[in-house]
RNA sequence: GGUCUUGUAGCUCAAUUGGAUAGAGCAACUGCCUUCUAAGCAGUAGGUUUCAGGUUCGAGUCCUGACAGGAUCACCA
């Protein structure tokens, strides 16, 4: 049981004996108590009026005086209007921290015997990565990660999008501009390479629109006969169709993407475990909707089409089927949804998806729950905001979007020049160097993107460039490298500081207790970003914690402290920080230096 | 136009889910390296939480309306 498991228990008992009255524990709520006021837990007495039937603050003087006199573990209180500030005793948080040290698995939660398959990137073959894949591939990897450390066994899943009109416009403007570049003959990554051509084919294509409305055809009509898009689309009837000449070079180019793609996840340090294509997958689906209009779930139009009713749920009627039998894209999302359930019999299916298609996930899952899935609420979207640019939305026929290579190369290079100004790589072999300049260029990107709640939007402004000072993934980095020395050269004088060493201590500096507090809350954390799909929130615990850290190191000395037992617990204190910050970082997906 | 969503310090973001005097970072200013890494610490200044009502012991948070941004509403993906 923890610490406030216990606190709750002695003030359930303290209703009982005082107040005659079972408090449910959903009716209880402890929160931390402001800096401002002495002790470490606050109860709010204010809706407890009608049981306590007194003044909030007599009751809270009451209830306070026997917490104090009938548990171990509250030494004080006081009472501000009707809020009780308990302080906890010393010993209580010697035995807190005692327990944090010697878990091994601090940080990892017990296995809940739930699988959660997590999809997020699922790029288009088209184009290279940019600065909002950046934040969906880190957003998804880093809540895979801390849905493990909740218990789950995570399936992380990539649905590739690799096929379609948008893909035929690469390929018939790499036959017509191609002359037989390669990655290779070029130099250029090979999803570049793929996106070089899905530009020259706007380019073109726009070329020729004007040509035709030169010649007296409406905007409209050209942008449907322009001779382009006519071979684009006559690409993708062929492809369908398995046209050989067609899918060989679609296969050559998606190669080549794929070769792009793998280096940029390596360098994102991302993975998955589950790669879907959709030239496999869009067909699927069809026969859901067969199913659908037997369930009489679904029903046809008298054209053919069929349609799914969701007024009844706060929404419209919605295409499933077109009427010449052919998919929408919500077709085979639903044949996808029922395949990841028949591949992994998943209880929760996440999809880390842009908030521009909240309606087509609200539609998805009502529908998949209408037709009586039983994973139907286990479906969740993980809607994240765009990242805009001081201009506005990026936007790539504009040439407004921000590289996913370049930006990771950019920060990279921007913590070398920022490392070497502070003249701090002595001793560093060069590849010791790259490494350092690659987990703090990296470091500071992720954190930038993770800190901010996934669910708004936020912005990103490519001329002020991400900072290294302050809330920042660095800072949490340099915390880390300090305890990294302090441990170094606690291990070198030979300081022992094993679980045993500071068991007879008494007193605790504000700065120690403070940061037992803090080191308390990790799993507590670990798990409400589970809960809420959320690393921001774990971000933020971070920052708090080498904030914390860092005042602790400032405040008090460890090599200069005389008493023996007093030196090992800061070391102790200073080693299960670290740890903590290691593990945290990485359910982000970011490494800690040991030297920076 | 319908639906959804956002609006907090000059800027970027928090606020324990309805709790105390709304907090951090950046930028500005003032201190602190002869002490374990100054990518740090301590401090000053910066707010009518877009506006107007309402609900109650108590509202940045919930409800209604206005204003302003964004997304979405295709037999597109």
């Amino acid at each position: 049981m923890n610490l406030e498991q216990q606190i709750i228990l002695a003030i359930q008992q303290g209703f009982k004996e005082l107040f005659d009255h079972e408090l449910v524990i959903s009716d209880l709520g402890l929160q931390p108590t402001r800096k401002e006021f002495e002790g470490s837990f606050t109860f709010v007495m204010f809706p407890y009026l009608k049981v306590t039937k007194m003044a909030p603050e007599a009751a809270g003087n009451k209830l306070g005086e026997y917490l104090v006199a009938n548990s171990e573990i509250i030494t004080a209180y006081n009472v501000v209007k009707g809020f009780l500030n308990l302080s906890v005793s010393e010993k209580s948080w010697l035995n807190i921290f005692h327990q944090l040290y010697s878990n091994p698995n601090h940080g990892q939660l017990p296995q809940n015997g739930q699988k959660v398959m997590v999809e997020y990137s699922s790029p288009n073959t088209n184009k290279p990565l940019h600065l909002g894949h950046l934040r969906n591939n880190f957003l998804g990897y880093s809540i895979s990660e801390i849905l493990k450390a909740n218990g789950y066994e995570v399936i992380k899943a990539n649905l590739v999008n690799d096929r379609g009109i948008h893909i035929c416009k690469s390929m018939v403007a790499y036959q017509h501009f191609g002359n037989g570049e390669t990655p290779s003959s070029s130099g250029l990554k090979g999803d570049h390479l793929a996106g070089k051509y899905y530009v020259i084919f706007d380019k073109e294509y726009k070329k020729q629109i004007s040509e035709l409305v030169a010649t007296g055809q409406t905007e409209e009509e050209a942008k449907k006969n322009a001779p382009l898009m006519l071979e684009a689309q006559e690409m993708l009837r062929k492809w369908e169709a398995n046209d050989e000449a067609v899918v060989s070079l679609w296969k050559t180019m998606n190669t080549w993407v794929y070769q792009g793609f793998d280096a940029t996840y390596k360098k994102m340090g991302v993975d998955f475990d589950k790669f879907y294509y959709e030239s496999d997958t869009y067909l699927l689906g069809k026969d859901i909707v067969d199913e659908g209009l037997s369930k009489e779930v679904f029903f046809k139009k008298d054209n053919g089409s069929t349609w799914v009713d969701l007024s009844e749920e706060g929404l419209d009627e919605k295409l499933v089927l077109r009427g010449d039998g052919t998919s929408v894209y919500i077709t085979q999302d639903m044949g996808t949804c029922d395949l990841k359930f028949n591949d992994s019999g998943f209880n929760k299916s996440i999809y880390v998806v842009g908030n521009e298609q909240d309606y087509h996930f609200d539609v998805l899952f009502k529908i998949m729950r209408k037709l009586g899935r039983p994973y139907g609420d286990g479906l969740y979207h993980l809607s994240y905001g765009m990242v805009d640019l001081p201009t506005g939305k990026m936007k790539s026929r504009e040439g407004t979007v921000v590289d996913a290579d370049d930006l990771m190369q950019e920060m990279i290079d921007t913590a070398e020049t920022h490392t070497k100004e502070l003249g701090k790589i002595e001793g560093f072999s060069t590849e010791e160097a790259a490494e350092l300049y690659e987990t703090l260029g990296m470091g500071a990107l992720k954190y930038f993107l993770l800190k901010v709640d996934p669910k708004k939007r936020m912005l990103f402004n490519p001329q002020e460039s991400i900072e290294f000072q302050g809330n920042t993934g660095p800072f949490i980095q340099y915390s880390h490298a300090r305890i990294s020395s302090i441990l170094r050269k606690a291990k070198q004088i030979g300081v022992v500081y094993n679980d045993t060493v500071f068991e007879g201590l008494e007193n605790l500096e504000d700065a120690e207790r403070d940061l037992i507090v803090i080191l308390h809350d990790f799993e507590k954390k670990i798990k409400q970003a589970g809960e809420e799909f959320s690393p921001a929130l774990l971000a933020q615990y971070l920052f708090d914690l080498a904030k914390e850290y860092n005042r602790f190191y400032a405040e008090l000395s460890i090599f200069n402290e005389s008493n023996a037992n007093i030196q090992a617990f800061r070391v102790a204190l200073s080693a299960l920080t670290a740890k903590t910050i290691q593990t945290g970082m990485k359910l982000l997906g970011i490494n800690v230096p040991d030297r920076m």
